[in-house]
RNA sequence: GGGCUCAUAGCUCAGUUGGAUAGAGCAACGGAUUUCUAAUCCGUAGGUCGUAGGUUCGAAUCCUACUGGGCCUGCCA
């Protein structure tokens, strides 16, 4: 039941009859929404005052003669005209227990299926395979998964693909590894293992000799930032009210630190690659490494028959590794359509934008210029070689002809933003504008320092150790042994794993689904995990709550069947904010797809909850006044409980029956 | 140079698309407990919504300029 909806058509009928333009009708009625104040109203109508002009009447006047048409008794318990002229709703107890009825009988919260389902392809997460998965996939994965699981339950038809990056310089580093570092034996016994080894041997001498060679290049650019501010300086006291010049002065200031920073770290990097002997005798052994993976790579895509035979043994090796986080995180994929996949049609794509006459030769290379950016989408480098641009332009192609699509996803960070906006538009002018393509961008994972987030060394963190840390201080925390005895929970080792594991995945998920996707978002453990304000633990205790309290009243004689015909009696103030809440649910669900912004069901869980602890410090269920409402405030429970697992499931968090 | 984006309480963040007195959590302070799991509840304090203009019944939200961050910007993805 979505009420605002209700509402709306409520007041569509009068609106109309007042309104002759039916555009001024649905601007109204938009003016309509849950009210910020629950004190002052449930819902509010701001639609008298921009009224005002056009009918030439006071706002009040126009919002009383709204109210007097209004047909509303039903569903609410009063309509009243207040302040500049706000037309407040509150809606009626009985209709509130109503609804709760049908969310109780129905299994799914009586939210009802979409009249028009959608086809939506949604592409998230989409890692390099090979590359060790770190906290950077994080965010596309966790919101990617939720918004398909939302849309889903929905009623729209959703198909996911991960676009992995399995065709890579990734791979020119693992074969070039295999072919000179092999442990054959390894290989053979541990062949995930040894090509994460050979992966990681071969990346770090690569990085070795990157910093060696990047040095002198900052000391260089150092040298040439001092000038500069030297320049700036001298410029500045010429004219000392230049407020260009003395812009400029700071940027440059700004740029020499950041440089002598970035030295800095290179100097540490030198000297952690020195420390160890066997890495600098396999640098000079295999100088200009990078190169020569390169080369690999080119070899493979060129068709090179041990290479395409090496990467097709080391693909399942490497899926399998991934595999293994996808499903400690509880994420699935319809389709794995990698890069590799799109490779023989790539050729043709470019062909097809020169047949349009939308690519040219430039430079050397194949552009496709489009109005209002500078730089073109370059589809094909000088060497040859095609470019991700061109995949995705054959992705969208594929999945146009294979899935027909009305909406298309992609859940990538904000910064290919630009790249998005000038694909879009090449798609658009192939003829494939009946799709709404989106760009879901998102903000930058940062450190506590405000940075975006690395280890203490610099590198990026695994994804695999994060979630362990995950783990490890929700078992802290939630399965310590004197807390468990504190609340009487006696638990076997195996229960208390089930449970860490779900308390510390949730944690890590939740603090990345209740932040605005768009914005950037500190990533800290020690807050997330810590299990009180709004953390996912936080709602996973008031589900447990509700569990430990219909497993008492089961104990007591109170058992489902008897209470589940029991009549809904919301009196308490506590009951009946519980009760709002609850009937808003699929309201909030279209609210947070609209924008596909997963944090307002974070927020309505956690306020759920929040309304749930008030109601339970304030209402107790089992010593309840009468059995009636013993029963009646069991039922609510129980719908409560159901609303947070149907809710914390979207977004892919699991519950437990105990913590 | 051009473009995108951000700036809200000490800290971390919301802010329902322009609505009534700007909200949470954490931290601080004060209360509640022989607990249906205190990982709780109730309350207090904390703000020139970066600055200055503009648009209108009404602006944290829209427009312009400015200040200060971040990101992108022809051959990585």
């Amino acid at each position: 039941m979505q009420i605002l909806k209700a509402i709306r058509e409520r007041f569509r009928d009068v609106l109309q009859k007042l309104l002759d333009d039916p555009a001024m009708v649905e601007s109204s009625l938009e003016r309509i929404v849950a009210s910020r104040d629950p004190s002052l109203a449930d819902y509010q109508a701001n639609i008298a005052m921009p009224l005002q002009k056009v009918l030439g009447k006071p706002p009040l006047q126009i919002a009383q003669g709204v109210v007097d048409n209004l047909e509303l008794s039903d569903i609410c318990e009063s309509v009243s005209v207040a302040g500049a002229g706000y037309i407040n709703l509150r809606l009626s107890p009985g209709w509130l227990s109503e609804q709760l009825e049908q969310a109780y009988r129905d299994g799914r919260l009586a939210v009802t299926l979409v009249d028009a389902p959608k086809t939506y392809i949604i592409d998230y997460s989409s890692p390099n395979v090979a590359k060790p998965m770190h906290v950077g996939h994080i965010r596309s994965t966790v919101i990617g998964d939720a918004i398909a699981k939302v849309l889903r339950f929905l009623g729209h038809k959703v198909i996911t693909d991960n676009h992995l990056g399995d065709w890579g310089t990734q791979f020119g580093m693992i074969i070039y590894g295999y072919k000179n570092f092999c442990d054959k034996e390894a290989y053979k016994t541990h062949p995930v293992a040894e090509l994460s080894r050979l992966y990681r041997k071969v990346q770090s001498i690569s990085g070795y000799q990157e910093a060696v060679a990047q040095t002198p290049k900052l000391e260089q650019a150092i040298e040439f930032a001092k000038r500069r501010v030297e320049q700036l300086q001298a410029k500045l006291a010429a004219a000392p009210a230049d407020k260009k010049i003395a812009k400029e002065l700071a940027a440059a200031e700004r740029g020499v630190v950041s440089s002598e920073e970035e030295l800095q770290s290179n100097h540490e990097k030198i000297a952690q690659s020195q420390k160890d002997a066997l890495l600098v005798a396999e640098s000079t052994a295999h100088p200009a490494i990078y190169e020569k993976v390169l080369a690999q790579t080119a070899a493979l895509h060129r068709g090179d028959l041990e290479n395409l035979k090496l990467w097709n043994e080391f693909l399942p090796n490497c899926r399998e590794e991934i595999d293994i986080i996808y499903h400690r995180l509880n994420v699935e994929f319809d389709h794995w359509y990698g890069e590799s996949f799109y490779h023989d049609m790539l050729g043709a794509v470019v062909e097809n934008l020169f047949a349009k006459n939308l690519a040219v030769q430039s430079d050397g290379a194949v552009c496709v210029f489009l109005d209002g950016f500078d730089a073109p989408m370059i589809v094909q480098k000088q060497d040859g070689a095609y470019l991700y641009a061109t995949t995705d332009v054959a992705t969208a192609m594929f999945r146009d002809r294979e899935f027909s699509p009305d909406v298309s996803l992609y859940v990538v960070d904000h910064r290919q933003g630009e790249h998005f906006k000038k694909l879009f538009a090449v798609l658009n002018k192939i003829g494939l504008g009946h799709t709404d393509f989106r760009h879901i961008s998102f903000g930058t994972v940062m450190g506590t320092d405000g940075k975006p987030f690395k280890t203490r060394s610099g590198s990026t963190v695994g994804l695999e150790s994060m979630l362990d840390e995950a783990v490890a201080r929700a078992m802290e925390v939630v399965c310590n042994p004197d807390r468990l005895t504190g609340v009487g929970i006696q638990m076997e080792d195996q229960e208390k794993l089930h449970i860490a594991e779900t308390v510390g995945l949730g944690a890590i998920k939740y603090a990345d689904l209740a932040h605005n996707r768009t914005s950037d978002y500190v990533f800290d453990m020690d807050k997330m995990v810590r299990l009180d304000g709004n953390t996912s633990a936080y709602i996973q205790y008031s589900f447990a709550r509700i569990r430990s309290i219909l497993r008492k009243a089961e104990e007591k004689g109170m058992e489902q069947s008897k209470w589940q015909v029991a009549e809904l009696r919301l009196s308490e103030a506590s009951e009946l904010a519980l009760a709002l809440h609850l009937v808003r649910f699929e309201e909030m669900l279209h609210q947070s797809m609209q924008d596909y912004t997963p944090n307002l069901i974070t927020e309505y869980l956690y306020e759920l909850a929040k309304h749930f602890s008030s109601f339970y410090d304030q209402c107790s269920v089992l010593n309840a006044p009468s059995q009636d409402e013993a029963f009646s405030r069991l039922k609510l429970s129980s719908i409560v409980a159901q609303n947070l697992k149907i809710g914390l499931e979207l977004l892919g968090i699991g519950v437990v029956e105990r913590m």
